[in-house]
DNA sequence: GATGAATGAGAGTTCATTCAT
DNA sequence: CATGAATGAACTCTCATTCAT
């Protein structure tokens, strides 16, 4: 019966996380109402209470929670021991996805750090996240797929904020997950990589562009 | 006379969007109030709704000055007939800064984005200083030095996302400019560089497609 | 337990009229501010919110609760099974003391009519107060007392509209209820009531006059 | 010039209180805005102080001018030297259209009466309209032609209070001007016209009794 | 723990009125 | 006389939070 109790009081809580998390994507922090959150989670307002002992409590718990389950989504897109540029492309992939389908809670989250008119403070939860990108390229590193001349931070931040800012853009644009995004970062990510072979890529660079001509051709259609 | 009063007119509504923008930037949208803008802009409360409808029509305001001066600023930080890789420079150094120092107004923007309850606009002088990295591409490409290959809003999301990201991170570790940020996008950014002067032998039947190729790129950045 | 809740909140919206009610009818709709309904009925002030969604609704609550006990009141001062004459007394000294009495709700009636800015809806609680007169006038008829003739509502409206006129010339006269309006409208009335016996009331012409000419002199020291 | 000078103050002035009075018409003294009289009236709102010390006595001259213009109006339609049945018809249709039509401003009438929060006070140009109601049942009762015995005022409530709330319960009910109340209202005054003319018979030491109640119903008309 | 009625501080906004030009 | 930008007091209403049940 601890058990039952416990799980109902966990169920709530999620519940009410749950429904703060739709409702101030829908609304944002301020748009949000108390009132509707608790009505979301078929809860009583002074419930909420309870459980966070206020509006941005909540709104930190939000964010906190949202982070977490997207490192937790993250490490399980990632196929351990695939090649660095598997990795990456997954990574990749699930990052701009991500972002993407929840660019309203990645918005918010910057309301999330103002504790009281303070500066913003990092998110530990964001960290977390961002390590995540560290590691695949700490590996790359390490297994000698990357050149170790470039700090790990620098090759993140071009990695993470290409990829955030395509996210904002395709968003703002009412466009869908565009893997050519992905594409050109993992290609311009190749000038990381360590060149064994020069070989046959040089080859052909004219048949390549008219390739390519082609294909804008129908990108331009979709535009 | 008339020029007088115009002139204070003017300065009237220059005082309210330097209040309001730094107020906005210390306390955050909802937590500036109306009667603090007024008191710093030294007029009346009643005034400032002479001047703008209500509060969020003052945040459109502040956010559009705030975009179109970053824009005005970016133009002049460019010496225009230098070679690209000092533009790109120059634009970088201009973008990094800026956004440390006015972070405050930059995440304030997505809340200039909402109208009423809709879905998020794309906000038109956020667009236009977005044209000027396009154009930096665009002068790269049609110059020679940059490859006509990648799309210039690739190039464009790379650069604009990485330095964006890194002002992020380096604001909230209240770290100051740094320029092995500017420097390592730029290294990156010779995978993008031509690595050689493209010569007559190249040149031929497949040329018209080139040109076509690169008018194609042009359509596509201006969507 | 319920019930003893339930008391409560028709405790606290019935305080909240009699509030609003009285300060409408001291200081007018518009002089009356929420603040100091609220202070009256001891509430705060969200409170009165709870129960009306606004100023104007609550006006509304207002009309419409003062007209329905002013019906059940009219229907209460009539004896049922009387002759014609008393009822028609009864009704008419009820409307008019009744109208001197809360002359200041009845004026702010007009207001509560205005719902934005449309034209003015008839009130279904005055229609409703309105049908007792109609009842009445439609019962002589049906009793033979009253000439079929006339139509209901056209004797209503001499009924009706003389006294009412008669209680707002009285009030702003400072004047109090005054036995004659009853009177001499009753007296009027009998121009539609069916005259079986012409009999005794042509005699005495002079008399009468003489009479009337002592009340008269009365009257004028009191006006 | 001064002519001229003084003409057009008159025609600002004429032009103000048309603006009020229409305003004040359409949207009721408080949802009238001093800014939108002004632009009707075709001047700044400054103007408007300088011809009325605020809006309560702009709203009291409109009133006042509206009731001036009705009494006028009233003995413009009255044949001075017709029987008093056409007189009291005349009359009758003059006051029932004229509430019909200028409805509004008849209800605001009560605003015009408060003075700061004071009881009502009586408006003289009103007692002025309602005097060429009393002139008429006055000459009806010197002529005869109206029995004496009604006091002057208590015919005149009736007269003047049922067309008001018939023209009330017209206007809400979006009915248009209907002769059958003014025929209606005129058959009932029969019952205080006098059936025959007195004989020389019933003259004697009680004539001046009557005489006397004569005079005192004028003086008791004129309060 | 759960409820939801009650609270009341505080906000944005309006608009009659003023007064420098 | 006329203007209309500026004023600022005062309003209604909201909603996060509390607490008696």
């Amino acid at each position: 019966m601890g058990d039952t109790q416990r799980q109902r009081l966990e169920a709530r809580e999620e519940a009410i996380l749950a429904a703060a998390t739709s409702l101030f994507g829908e609304s944002g922090v301020d748009g949000a109402r108390m009132a509707e959150i608790a009505r979301r989670a078929d809860v009583a307002e002074g419930t909420v209470y309870l459980y966070y002992k206020n509006k941005h409590e909540l709104l930190e718990a939000v964010v906190d929670r949202f982070w977490r389950e997207l490192t937790k989504g993250a490490k399980a897109a990632i196929t351990a021991d695939a090649p660095l540029s598997q990795q990456l492309t997954e990574l990749a992939n699930y990052h701009l996805s991500s972002l993407i389908d929840d660019f309203k809670i990645v918005e918010i989250t910057s309301r999330a750090r103002q504790r009281h008119g303070e500066p913003g403070r990092q998110l530990p939860q964001i960290r977390e996240y961002v390590r995540v990108f560290d590691l695949i390229m700490q590996r790359g590193i390490t297994s000698g797929e990357l050149e170790a001349a470039t700090p790990v931070w620098q090759m993140r931040d071009v990695f993470y904020g290409t990829l955030e800012h395509s996210a904002r853009t395709l968003v703002l644009r009412n466009k869908p997950f565009d893997t050519r995004v992905v594409d050109n970062l993992l290609s311009l990510f190749d000038g990381y990589r360590l060149k064994h072979k020069p070989s046959k890529q040089e080859v052909g660079s004219k048949d390549a562009a008219l390739e390519l001509l082609r294909r804008l051709e129908n990108e331009i259609t979709r535009w």
